[in-house]
DNA sequence: TACCTTTGTGCAATCGTTAGCGCAAAAAAG
DNA sequence: CTTTTTTGCGCTAACGATTGCACAAAGGTA
């Protein structure tokens, strides 16, 4: 434990610039002379500025903070005076009194997808402009980080806490505590029904069934589907909306021509493999990520086969990358920034109303997504 | 100001649920009136804990932060005692007192580039294995939302703040208080020689070099060079290798097969067109992005030129859609993740010794790119 | 037995901000 | 010219954790 002398560095040099540059304009001297009796520089508080005018803290705080009680003449003078002392606000002692921290928490398995890169910016863009800042944690896809992220934001008193539940996760223990303390949460497109939350996804099921009817639609009659882990409900419900599609459309559920993987690109190659040298016949393929979805199309190309004339192609995420690839890859796109300014819209929300949270019923809201299509699927004619 | 509402908020059921588990193995009657009488169930603090524990709250800290000074029977005691309770450590609480947060600040233009993305993982599995944790902050190449989220960060008194500059930013004042706090700043990637502050950056002249000598080892002789904004010295010195690189081969500088941009898609697929509308020919093409890149590559294609027969193609970032395209796009590494490592790294040696920010002499460190070859560029035989 | 250490804990001040209450002075109402 | 209201600000007590100092009890030494 270093804290002992964790106390007092800082640069003086600067120090004594801001000092000058304090007595220049304004110049008090009892400011002058607290900064050369307190040698540590802290960074300046409410107090120093009241100091420095002849006010008290209190005044500081309800003239920085727009009470109307301040008449607006002081309220310029300690703005300039905040200005001039290059005064920061310090967001912790003001958490510590009032219980808020004007943070929302944010745990995603991983932040280099595309689909959670762009649900963060819709958060971020909605918090910051509620006046609220974003922490974000990553879990890896891992139970035990998840574990931790929650102890951070916890330890940070977040205002709320936004959750796309890691693949490992299976117990979801460590959001009691979330609970226990009051702090509203949301969990968004990796959810789980079995936590009491508010929740907010797409129509992962409507996203499947778009696909595979598009596919059919195409003229395919025998698709295979390429599905993720089924004990998460988004990849079940769009293994769902695929057999939707097909019973729909009069056609038979061939067992063979369902594969469930870890859907990276790996996965999605090894399992068109597989089918090609069982002789396995499809002319279809929809697989619920975009990454199993450009293994499988290089693999297909690789045996000769063309996409989308021999099978037509369809992935799930709409990650940005299916633009650039040839055939363009169809997808269905998630409505990435929408969901992420939902999920701040609903905090801010929450966190607007006071009604406890228990009055206020859990929330569920379902975004549509929609079918992209591109050349992987579209056959001429 | 909805302020003065915004303290009793809490589910009850969970609370009671709470005090029914703690009567029952520890059962201090003490703590359940005290929950009784609170009427505001906040979390749990340290001096609830003493309360139970016939201790006092100094002595809950230090066992809980490992003090030599508390026997062990206690510590276990104290430790038992806050699981129990369902104890949440206060950060609010320690940073005000302590002058830590525990946070590490990280400014960035756009999350949802596959670079900063990685560049975050590494800062974060550094940081959180130091104990830190990472609260992230994006500019959308803003200059005023570089400025806001300055403030955002010195608002929650993170202990250091690594930034990659915006592209719109040119003046750098609002730095200031960073430096005026004592507060380590790193700037890495983007990062500009005016600012005093420690730098990690990838040598994008030698990545520019070895990207171009490439293409002239390929047999390419008039090579088209698509740079960026050349304020920024990244896109500066990629530019640079790419001069470095023909000059040492004993090629000429040719003016018009130089075309600076923003170095998105259309940027670089309207440089193509524009090249090939005026007649101007080349035979390679080293792009300063990506996704310039891409954007080049589609229209060349889409003028029946073959790459990389017609023409090689090389990018620069190697994201990961470059392995995806066909031809896969050849590109120059920046070892994103390795930078992030290094960033927090930094970070915890600043912190660690508590030497001044100014005695500790300003580092700057340079990663070595490396070059990736694909189909886009190699020319059989 | 008297004195010195070591061990384990308590006391109290402190960090910066907020907010309820109080209280003058000024303004408005009577 | 009083009385009531409004305006503008100060006082003070929190919030929860940390930490230097004090101090009693236990153990060791002379």
């Amino acid at each position: 434990m270093l804290r002992g002398s964790a106390r007092c560095r800082q640069s003086y040099d600067l120090a004594a610039a801001l000092v000058a540059q304090l007595f220049t304009p304004a110049g008090t001297g009892l400011m002058y002379q607290r900064m050369e009796a307190k040698k540590s520089a802290k960074q300046v508080s409410i107090s120093d500025i009241a100091e420095a005018l002849g006010l008290t803290a209190s005044t500081i705080s309800r003239a920085l903070n727009g009470n109307p009680r301040i008449s607006e003449a002081t309220r310029e003078r300690v703005i300039e005076q905040a200005r001039l002392m290059n005064y920061n606000y310090n967001g912790a002692a003001a958490s510590l009194r009032t219980g808020k921290s004007q943070i929302l928490g944010v745990i995603i398995p991983l932040i280099n997808r595309a689909f959670f890169a762009s649900v963060i910016s819709g958060i971020e863009s909605v918090a910051n402009a509620g006046g609220y800042s974003v922490m974000i944690c990553q879990t890896s896809e891992g139970y035990e980080n998840e574990k931790a992220a929650v102890a951070a934001l916890m330890k940070a008193r977040v205002d709320g806490i936004a959750i796309s539940v890691s693949a490992e996760t299976r117990r979801f223990d460590h959001y009691a505590s979330i609970r226990q303390a009051g702090i509203p949460l949301i969990l968004f497109d990796r959810t789980f029904d079995e936590v009491q939350a508010n929740q907010i996804v797409i129509d992962d099921r409507m996203g499947g069934r778009l696909a595979t009817e598009h596919l059919i639609e195409q003229g395919c009659r025998r698709i295979l589907h390429l599905g993720g882990p089924q004990h998460m409900s988004i990849y079940a419900n769009r293994t769902q909306g695929f057999v939707d599609a097909l019973l729909g459309q009069q056609l038979k559920l061939q067992p063979e021509l369902q594969l469930f993987t870890a859907l990276n690109e790996q996965s999605g190659s090894e399992a068109v493999e597989q089918l090609l040298a069982k002789g396995i016949a499809f002319d279809g393929l929809f697989a619920a990520s975009d990454y199993a979805a450009i293994g499988a199309m290089r693999r297909l190309q690789a045996h000769g086969l063309r996409v989308p004339e021999d099978v037509a192609v369809i992935g799930f995420a709409n990650e940005p990358f299916t633009r650039f690839v040839s055939p363009g890859l169809s997808s269905v796109d998630q409505h990435s920034e929408e969901m992420g300014k939902a999920v701040a819209k609903l905090f801010l929300s929450l966190l607007g109303n006071e009604q406890d949270a228990k009055a206020m019923p859990q929330t569920k809201l379902v975004i549509s997504p929609s079918l992209i299509v591109r050349e992987s699927s579209l056959r001429k004619g």
